[in-house]
This record gives C-alpha cells, structure tokens and sequence, in this order.
DNA sequence: TAAGCTCATGAGCAATTACTCATCATCGGA
DNA sequence: TCCGATGATGAGTAATTGCTCATGAGCTTA
C-alpha cells in the first residue's frame, strides 16, 4: 500500500501542477516535501501515466490527409498524429489516438464486442487508456497469448487491457502460430476456442496492428517463425500481417504458414469495424496492402506514412 | 486565415512539447522558428485551452471538488478524500487527511496554538497522527471532557493526541453541557477555565467535528443530552452541533440548549482557521449549514458529501 | 510620404525545472 | 548481528522555460 499511498501524492503534485498550475515550490510547501521529492512526484505521475495531455485541435494537415485516405481507400475512420521526425518512439501520437478511439468505444452504454489483435501499437495504445468501468461490453482476444516458450506472449494486450477497465474478457489460451495444420486444426476445434472464435467474429470493432515481415518481425522476437520461415514468407508475395495471418500487396492471404494459424480469422469489414493503428515506413507495404485489400476498414497512423499511402501509385 | 494558420502551428508546437516530449529549442528546429517564438507558440496553445491535461487517477476528481467548495463558499482550506462506496467505517479517508492537515501544522517550526473539539471523525483523524515532537506548540480543548456520569467522555480527543505527540496540552475538565445556565456560567467563571478559554479563542487554528441531530446523536449518546432535548432543538431549527453548540440551517446558533453549553465558543474565522472533519448523507444538513454560516472556514469530507454539497440549491 | 500604430521578433536575464551525486535510513538474508 | 541492496533525501548545478524590453517590419492614416 505503500505505492498506493505515493501514487496518491504523485497525482495530487501533478495535478496542482499540470492543473492548477503552480509551481514545483508551491507544490512543495503545500504538501509539506522538499521542493526536489515534489519534482520527483510530478515525474513519478508522468512516468506512471497517469498524466494525459490532449491536444484539442484537429492540425490542419493530419485532417486533410485523414480525409483523403478515407476518400482514396473506403475506409470507414481514420485518425492521423503529427509526426516528430526524429521521435525515438514508433508509437508515439498513435498510441494516443488508438486509445481515444477505444475509449470511444468504451464509453457507449449498450454492451458491444470489442477484438483486439496484437503488436506494439496496440499495446502502447491500450496502455494510454483511463481507467473505465464498463462491465456491459466484452473484450475477446484475437490470437493467442502463449509463446513456444509457454510464457504469455509480451505483446498480447487483452491483460493489459482488462488491467484498465472492467469488461469481461476472453483470451485465447492458445499459440500464435500452431507447428503444424494439424495442431492447429485439433487446438481450434476445443469448444471454449469455438466459442470465442464465433464471438470474435461478431465483435463489433476490432483494434489490429499491423506486422512487417522482415528478420526481425514481431513473430520472429516471439519465436513462433524462424527467419527463413518469413523469408518464404515474403518469397510468396507476403508483405504483412495481421495477428498471424500474413498477406500479399493486394490484402489476399499469401504462403504456406496461413495453414498453421491459430488466431481467429480477420473479422469482415462489413460486420466489424476493424481498425489498424500502424506507422512508419517498415510497415507501408503491409499497411497499404492491408487498406487495399479491404482487410481493414479503419487506420490510425501518423502523417508521414499517411502522406507516403497517399503518394503510392 | 492568419489566426488559424497560427493555431494550427500552436497546436503542433503544443503537441510535439507536450505529448513528444520534446524541448522547445527542438521544436523552434523543427517548426523552423526561434526558440522565443517556439515558446509563445506553446504558451498560446495553452492559453487557448488547446491543452487538455488529465490525471487519471481517483485524487483529481477530489481536487476539482475541493477547488469548488473553496470557490463557492469562500473556504480558505478544503481537502476531499475519495469515496470507496462500499468502506464500512464512517471515517474512512477524511481521518487519513485529517491527520495529514494536522501534521502539516504540527511540523511548523513556530510555536502555534492548536484548537481540538469532539466527534468520531477527529478522533480517528487523531489516531492517525504519527508521533511528533512538538514542544513549541499547545493543543488546547475547546470543550469538556466529562460525562454526566463522572468519567471521561469518549469522543473528548485531547488526550489521545497528548498521546503521540509532545505539545502542552489544556484540556477542560468540565461537562459539554451543564445541567442549568447558572451552573453553567459558574463553571466559566473559574480562572483555569477562564485561560483556557482565552487561549482557545487565540487559536491559530482549530480542528472540529460537526455532529448531526437525529435520536442517536453524539450527544444523546454521551449522555448529555436526551432524545427529548434532541427534537426540541429540530424545532427550533437547528440542524447540527460543533462541540455542543446547535446551529441553524444559515449557521446561527439556535435553540435553548446553548445557554447551557459549557464549551469555549467557536472560534472566529478571521483569526482562526477552523476546520471542519465530516462526511456522509446524516451530517450534510450541518455541514452546509456550517459552511453556509461561516462558522468554520475549512473543511475535510469525502467526494460524495462534497458533490453533494454542490448539488444543494 | 511621413507619422503613428500594431505586432512579430530575438536578445538577455530571471525563474523554474531536471538531473547528478553523495549520504542516510530501511529491510531482508546470510 | 552484520552486510549489501534498495530506495529516499537534499545539495548543488545544468538545462530549460518564461518574461521583459528594445527593435524594426508592415500597415494605416493624415
């Protein structure tokens, strides 16, 4: 309770900083600390997210070009962040907005589905969400949470994401990415997989990332595929995917891997609104593949990969 | 147009500071502006309300309701503990700040005079203090510590404080309420009780509880009053007591019963600051009387009471 | 065209914040 | 009990931010 009882201290500093605006001395005095331990309170908040700015002005150009990706693609929603050119993090401006996005969702009083997929993004994106109460509505895990170690794949979020708000929630106890089709088939006919696979495919919005298939693609860290599995990956025209399931430049599934899948598939864009959030230039080819082929519906990325959709072709 | 142009570039000044984390020189790089104008930028975004900060975290709600009550009845000291709905104890959070306030005075280094009335809630604030060496300051009572039956009265909090720490303590041996106006004046006249007296009214500052007026009141149950006693002060008005003394609902002394109130008077607002420690449904008729009235000019309670306080009218 | 005005700009400086380091207390395990 | 690890603290200092002021560009008006 210790930590409870600091986190308190470290909001209330934060909050007569960022809110109140005073001054790291004022906040010392009030609270009776050192003016040094209210700095370290005030970046204890941060460093512990619990400080969220919102810029409350559409920029201009991330507007634009979010309208013309809708025009240009169909899509349904889209979101694009500023981009810092030199910004150390692939998630920053995302993250933000993936998680306004979902809160969105959250906040809706008649209970929905809501899928989740898997990746960094996405995990970055979850961890930036509020603490919601929401018991209406459930969250069903796309994909599996094991890795071929046995441990709990690092980016699965659906723990994250129930960390935060109060849904039912319903994991996949399964791996990514089975050893053979028939393993595969077998894991899938379980009737608890069933039923969450049928209820995923129902959902009504699905939150992915979206995967580049180079040597150190997000399956090879985890260990389901070796690098020469993805070398054929990309050999059958693979230039993404989407909790597994990897896919060509025109969206349609491509290589042999698709076999030993054990996700659930894509939910269909015309029931579900499936929406991506992925930037940067390692993951175009994947992205516009994936907004092409009509795999998803929704984007959030970043004004340069925004910019550079636009600019293909 | 210009003024747009010019939000547009504050906007992503504000967000490349805010949510990338960047210094403003960077931002002067990046924007291709000096770092002054880079600063202005920011500053416009703030003062725009461009900048929506959050913290998540139970505290902030506190906070804003805190800053309310300041605001609408001109409190110089407000603090609002979260309220856990389903806490069984009628103290819960406010003897937690309670005790936090008191320590804040407690560590001044100058010698300062602190006032102590009665109830539940400032004895468990109490019993929250750490041990504190203070031989500078004096804790004096404002009210009796005698029950109509001869022995200590239970929520009298003088001793259990003497206990922790180190002040010079006066306490009053005397009943909270005598049986007759007479006897009453006579107990007053004594010059111990006189200096007391004296010295509570010089209080730098004064901690209290507001005690309700249903049939199982703190005074009913200490004996001093009976439930008889109890309805004819609702008649004539009153609606919550501080240490023995009824007030109305505009926070004016109402009923006969205060002419056989043994205790100091309340000490005045414009040289003490006087502290109210109450929350829940059954008191906040009192409370909003005290407030209202100006009898106290600080106040602890919990989010509940206090949003409940800025319901009323 | 010149005077007057507004407003943007950057320099310089003061205030504020962030970081580093040395010290000290606390705590669990040998 | 002692020891090392961990974490809290305050001093000192570097980095960053906010403010003021003088300058000058651009624009309006006489």
């Amino acid at each position: 309770m210790t930590t409870n009882r600091k986190l308190d201290d470290a909001a209330r500093a934060a909050w007569l900083y960022y809110v109140a605006g005073n001054t790291q001395d004022q906040i010392a005095t009030k609270l009776g600390v050192s003016r040094q331990s209210a700095q370290r309170l005030v970046s204890l908040a941060v460093a512990e997210g619990l400080v969220k700015v919102r810029i409350d002005h559409p920029i201009a150009n991330c507007l634009d070009l979010a309208r013309q990706l809708v025009a240009r693609f169909g899509l349904t929603y889209c979101d694009v962040a500023p981009t810092d050119p030199e910004a150390t993090s692939s998630t920053i401006g995302i993250a933000e907005l993936g998680a306004a996005e979902m809160e969105r969702w959250l906040r809706r009083s008649e209970p929905i589905v809501i899928a989740i997929g898997t990746g960094r993004s996405l995990r970055a994106a979850v961890e930036q969400l509020p603490r919601i109460d929401c018991p209406q509505h459930k969250v069903v895990s796309l994909t599996g949470n094991i890795s071929p170690d046995g441990s709990a794949a690092f980016y699965n979020v659906i723990f994250s994401m129930t960390d935060r708000i109060t849904a039912r929630a319903f994991p996949m106890p399964l791996p990514v990415i089975a050893s053979s089709a028939e393993e595969r088939d077998m894991l899938r006919a379980q009737p608890m997989i069933r039923r969450t696979v049928e209820m995923a495919s129902r959902a009504d919005v699905a939150f992915v990332g979206i995967g580049e298939l180079d040597d150190d693609a997000p399956l090879v860290m985890d260990g389901f595929l070796t690098p020469g599995d993805v070398a054929r990956l990309r050999e059958a025209g693979a230039v993404g995917e989407i909790f597994g399931w990897a896919f060509d430049a025109e969206g349609k599934l491509a290589g042999s891997i698709n076999e030993r899948v054990a996700s659930s598939p894509i939910p269909d864009v015309g029931r579900t609104s499936v929406i991506a959030i992925a930037k940067g230039p390692r993951k175009l080819p994947g992205i516009a593949a994936a907004i092409r082929g009509h795999l998803v519906n929704g984007l959030i990325t970043d004004e340069a990969t925004a910019q550079a959709l636009l600019n293909q072709e």
